[in-house]
DNA sequence: GTTTGGTATTCTGTATACCAAATACCGGCG
DNA sequence: CGCCGGTATTTGGTATACAGAATACCAAAC
């Protein structure tokens, strides 16, 4: 009898509680933007334990991811607080940041397909530098998937996973500079030389527009950000 | 009654339980020299945590830090194993190196004193050209510590905590390449150039420089090592 | 002899119970 | 009235107990 391929894929999924704990409080985190006000957020096991209908143990085991991931910060006896960054160590993340989306460049002009580099324009297709301030939160949005978009094309798993990581924190800061910051037509012209660099396969000229671009950023933080500690 | 200082350190130490095995089992992990055979090692949290005399707990949490680290593999509902990375993930892990040390470098010349990029010189003033290959083992040692050294006088926190620990399973790999690889007197040169970009405050060249070298280690990599999956 | 189905064992994942440390509150004393 | 000390409560850290899942082993049938 001739055996039947169904090509079926396995059922699990792979998500155990655990980890779906720790989506939905990293979720949580992310959304409760901790910038803008000034009061601790207390995470206390047994209160989670309680609304999520869970026990106390993988609480714990998410808790003790997210405070690697740096979104949470425990003191020991005391408690779980949803971690507010410090200027400093912002601006060590976006060096940081430069200098990995700097390599995803250098390593699209060698490695991406032309028909990738293409998408990367097509982002930008429905804005003009005439309407970029009037749509400004459609365009940062577009903004974000663009550095997203370059670390993808990147096809560097390493350099996607820690710069994830960084942009979820990125994205908390933004929610509260972002009416402040007037760098949007300053930023799609950096993007569109950075295009061209990447089409033209230069790999000097694309990861060096890139990291100074982010740079740029780290220079700005540094000079008008001061709402932090 | 005036008060007197004594400046004590917390006898704690901040290391909870959980810390320190996972320091332990960290340690454990990286001197079995996963790459020279191909067993599997599995870490039976009953068996470890009869070992260390502790509960699963601690022990489960230190291990959950271990898998983000890269150093384990955990298979829902099978176990724990220590993680032998495969040649895409090295050389991934290699070209994240090369970016961030390369923005290390960028960050000494604009920042560094003259005394502290002084102290890279010293490091090695015991070697020359010629002796390299004599003690060639001594040397190993002595680079490791000059690229950890560049690291530090970055003086970004972020820079280091991620390196450090791309930094460890590389030094795991290299006791499996130690011997075979020739290419210290390249590397003596590349290093003494290195240096001098630093002293000269060159930052372009600097950077580029630093990343050139560990891409090379890269390159070598990808051409030379077949002895992974 | 090989394969398949069932059972037993083992180990992870989850829950709960216990303990120790830290804080907060209250009462007494200066 | 204020400060110090003690006690109680809270809460994180640790240990243990239980359940479900996966593998391994054995037996039976083809």
């Amino acid at each position: 009898m001739a055996t039947v391929a169904l090509s079926l894929s396995p059922v699990d999924g792979g998500l155990v509680l655990k980890d779906r704990i720790y989506e939905e409080l990293k979720r949580a985190i992310i959304s409760v933007n901790v910038y803008a006000d000034s009061e601790e957020y207390r995470l206390d096991e047994r209160q989670l334990s309680e609304d999520l209908g869970v026990s106390r143990t993988p609480i714990r085991e998410a808790l003790c991811r997210l405070e690697i991931d740096g979104f949470v910060r425990t003191i020991p006896r005391r408690g779980a607080f949803v971690a507010r960054k410090s200027k400093k160590e912002i601006l060590e993340m976006i060096t940081v940041w430069a200098a990995l989306e700097g390599m995803a460049a250098r390593l699209i002009t060698e490695q991406a397909s032309d028909e990738d580099i293409a998408t990367l324009r097509k982002m930008f297709a429905t804005f003009d530098e005439t309407k970029v301030q009037a749509n400004i939160d459609e365009y940062s949005e577009t903004n974000i998937n663009f550095h997203q978009a370059l670390l993808n094309l990147g096809h560097c798993e390493l350099l996607k996973k820690i710069t994830d990581n960084l942009f979820l924190h990125m994205r908390s800061i933004r929610m509260r500079t972002i009416s402040e910051d007037n760098r949007a037509d300053r930023s799609i012209i950096d993007h569109m030389h950075i295009i061209e660099a990447l089409e033209a396969r230069d790999t000097e000229l694309a990861e060096r527009l890139v990291r100074q671009h982010t740079l740029d950023l780290a220079a700005h933080v540094e000079k008008n950000v001061d709402w932090l500690d």
